[in-house]
DNA sequence: CGCGAGTTTGAACTCGCTCAATGAATGTGG
DNA sequence: CCACATTCATTGAGCGAGTTCAAACTCGCG
């Protein structure tokens, strides 16, 4: 995989809030129209950057937080080996950055996994916005605060899920998560590898695979390459909800 | 372990931050001194809740971020079967609750370890100060970043570290903030028990107890009942930072 | 066509888990 | 104050889910 030149220097427009198809789930959410707008004032739209495309760099100086416009990013740290442990997958409305708001440095990297826009919202720019609209800043900690529950999730599912249980919450969540914006909840592409996969999830690759096999063998899914179609999602529900 | 009534059901009086000897580590860190007295106006300090006192229960209504002033914290999902999972523990000067803003009900429990005084910041009021008080919203959006980021090294702990480096770096982690509180770095008493603490680290309290058993064997640590001392501050901090 | 990255599959191993028994500490009621 | 109950911690033996190592297969691309 080859990496492109940073997004910060890719050509960016101002973002029109008004007229993006997520504000009910990006950062906006049920904002008022006069202060979408000055929002929109301070969101910065990046053109399309290629797969590989990197958004920041571990213990680069913190500036902004991004949201995903469309695509798809991940956030990895990197070990000094060079090895990538993968600490979550962003889609289109989420964000991302949060991290390096306590220590003035991004705490781990980001890239795109497929052909991505985001936007950049300078971070103290959005705090002048903040600290004017009550609504926003609301809107601001609820958004810190999700990332945190959804971490807490992971640390769950880490600690006492099997494998297999692991890889369904994964894809399922993926389902809900494509299901919302308006994608099929039952058919769509893994963009990432069965590495990201495994690395995400706190297995190795053939473990992976191995259990891609099986769901296919048991007729619970049907993968092939980088696409997934989820046969019986009843099933697979079953799956994430067992046990403890 | 008896529970006690509900912390929120304690007597409590204003807090005065301005005698506290932790607003450098806890939410009025760098604050100028009119603003700390408008934060002490609407901090609640609790009396003395005893061991297995409730803060907050699982899927309760969120109103109020809360503040160890002494004594120590658990933060635990509780599964359907009675069991907790153990997600985090909380020292003086650190902050819980962070993950009800979102959905307005608190996701988790928090029950304390030993007797625990605890400040309640209601957060409504707490978001009324934070936006007349710039440099106190930031610290707020501080607090929240350094929790996402604590959760994302947990993650990279329970995704690639062995059973051996998670009780390294789990001591070591306690050790640093004893340090930070002005207490003995090597030697302090560890109020959880094998059982908190294999949840906390995804491991078996029988696991635990082998490596307490080895680490004590090869003159790491000397531990009894709850009172531990490290004897080989350096071998710890190896153990820790070994490879990836 | 041949190369290389990514994926799949098999076989053997291992770390941490499960099950089980014992020991130590604390609390309780007679 | 002591027997008994209860909870927590320790230690051992055997097992198993997932890893490691290794080989084969697939597919896109020059």
């Amino acid at each position: 995989m080859s990496y492109q030149r940073m997004a910060s220097d890719s050509p960016v427009a101002r973002a029109s809030c008004t007229q993006c198809h997520l504000p009910e789930l990006c950062l906006p959410r049920s904002l008022p129209c006069g202060e979408l707008l000055e929002l929109a004032d301070i969101a910065l739209v990046s053109s399309p950057i290629q797969r590989g495309g990197i958004i920041f760099k571990s213990n680069s100086p913190f500036r902004a937080i991004y949201a995903i416009r469309s695509g798809m990013v991940k956030q990895y740290y990197e070990c000094s080996d060079g090895q990538q442990k993968i600490l979550g997958f962003y889609l289109p409305g989420e964000m991302l950055g949060f991290d390096g708001i306590a220590k003035g440095r991004h705490q781990y990297s980001a890239a795109t996994l497929e052909t991505t826009t985001i936007c950049e919202l300078n971070y103290e720019e959005l705090k002048w916005v903040c600290s004017r609209t009550e609504r926003l800043d609301e809107r601001f900690h609820c958004l810190m605060s999700q990332e945190i529950s959804k971490e807490n999730e992971s640390l769950l599912l880490l600690k006492s899920k099997t494998a297999e249980q692991r890889l369904a919450i994964f894809l399922n969540s993926l389902s809900c998560r494509y299901k919302q914006l308006g994608y099929s909840a039952n058919e769509f592409k893994l963009s990432m590898s069965r590495a990201e996969i495994g690395s995400y999830l706190g297995l190795t690759i053939e473990t992976v695979s191995r259990l891609f096999s099986r769901m296919q063998r048991e007729g619970l899914i049907e993968s092939h390459h980088h696409t997934l179609r989820i046969l019986d999602p009843t099933h697979l529900h079953a799956l994430c909800s067992e046990q403890c």
